[in-house]
DNA sequence: TGAAAAATATACCGATTGGTATATTTTTGC
DNA sequence: GCAAAAATATACCAATCGGTATATTTTTCA
């Protein structure tokens, strides 16, 4: 790998829990040269702006996420206990986020919504990759007989994922558990009624 | 009621919407100077700089999102129906929220848990106050032999709102209203579930 | 109505913003 | 190891940032 590849990499890498924490138009230029170690002709000589920079983070935050929850649901057998991995995944890094910052979903979406239009598409296919990811294993689990069949995967994941931001919202704001877990145990219960009794 | 008790409240409402759409950091003292017609030098007679204003703005936009909600629910005779009414009021409301921006809860929340702490309080209140609402009609709900007895009102309500919040976000970003009615037809569900049949 | 008080505007502050042109250094590939 | 190319640093830009001191206007109330 070339150099220019290797920097590029590492200035995303530093970059992506800044603007994570802290969102486009709170992160300013100086710090992410200071965070970084390069002054703004380095930055510049590697990115176009600071917009194709914060599109970048983004995207490298959500596959980071992406690879930390793929990882444990490979770990599972069963489409249900890959389901509950899932929402496991999101309960236990609540306040320890594979990117500094908490959800880049919520966190972008929030941010793209009136203000960085330019960032809405890019986060709206973000959230439907992770919809379908849901969406499949229960369809899976359909097919497999774990799930009923008259349910409708896309609305279950919708349903679930949906919750799980709300409480990924509430509990870090008021820096309590309480909130994920309540909500993550109403997910369970869901899940369970749609099963399939052993 | 003096000139400037009324200045400071047409202040706090023009920026409302701003702080609500863009953010703290989203939204400068010229943007809040242009859009109140007044120069800066008005702002700061009438408060002690952005911060405060932002505060502010945020009770308002809080207080305005309450009032909404309040008089839909007193419109309501059952528990029931005035749990429905709080749901449908925000589906209703995605796009059209009375404080233009979505819901002050949300943005605030995200904006300020990383980046604002001062916030991290003032929404932490508004958010429980948000639930205490939502538990006591569920409280009234058991008392009056609507709910089952044995639901826990806080959970109830903890579930039903990041329910709510998370398909918000993810509405509004994708300018689809489709989330949040599945969302609603998922809670509608539970509620139903948690109800002694008539 | 007129003077005190309150509200607002003007004009400024230093600091920082995102961005760029150019010089210098480092890496690359022969 | 050397020259070309790539990467980085330096020094700068105009614009804007949040904020303030002071002058001017408007409101208040006797």
């Amino acid at each position: 790998m070339k150099k220019g590849e290797r920097t590029r990499q590492d200035i995303i890498e530093t970059t992506a829990p800044l603007f994570n924490s802290r969102g486009f138009d709170g992160t300013s230029l100086s710090v992410l040269c200071e965070a970084t170690g390069l002054t703004k002709g380095a930055l510049y000589g590697n990115f176009s702006g600071k917009e194709e920079l914060y599109k970048a983070s983004f995207q490298y935050a959500m596959s980071k996420v992406r690879s930390s929850i793929r990882r444990e649901v490979d770990m599972c057998s069963t489409n249900k206990e890959k389901l509950l991995a899932v929402v496991d995944f999101f309960a236990r890094h609540v306040f320890d986020s594979p990117v500094r910052g908490g959800c880049p979903l919520l966190n972008t979406a929030i941010e793209a919504d009136d203000h960085h239009k330019s960032m809405k598409k890019l986060v709206t296919v973000e959230l439907e990759l992770t919809i379908s990811f849901l969406a499949q294993l229960i369809e899976n689990g359909k097919k497999g007989g774990e799930f009923l069949k008259n349910i409708k995967s896309r609305e279950v994941a919708l349903a679930v994922f949906c919750s799980i931001e709300g409480a990924i919202m509430f509990s870090r704001v008021s820096s309590s558990e309480e909130v994920m877990n309540v909500v993550v145990k109403n997910i369970k219960n869901q899940i369970n009624s749609i099963c399939i009794e052993p």
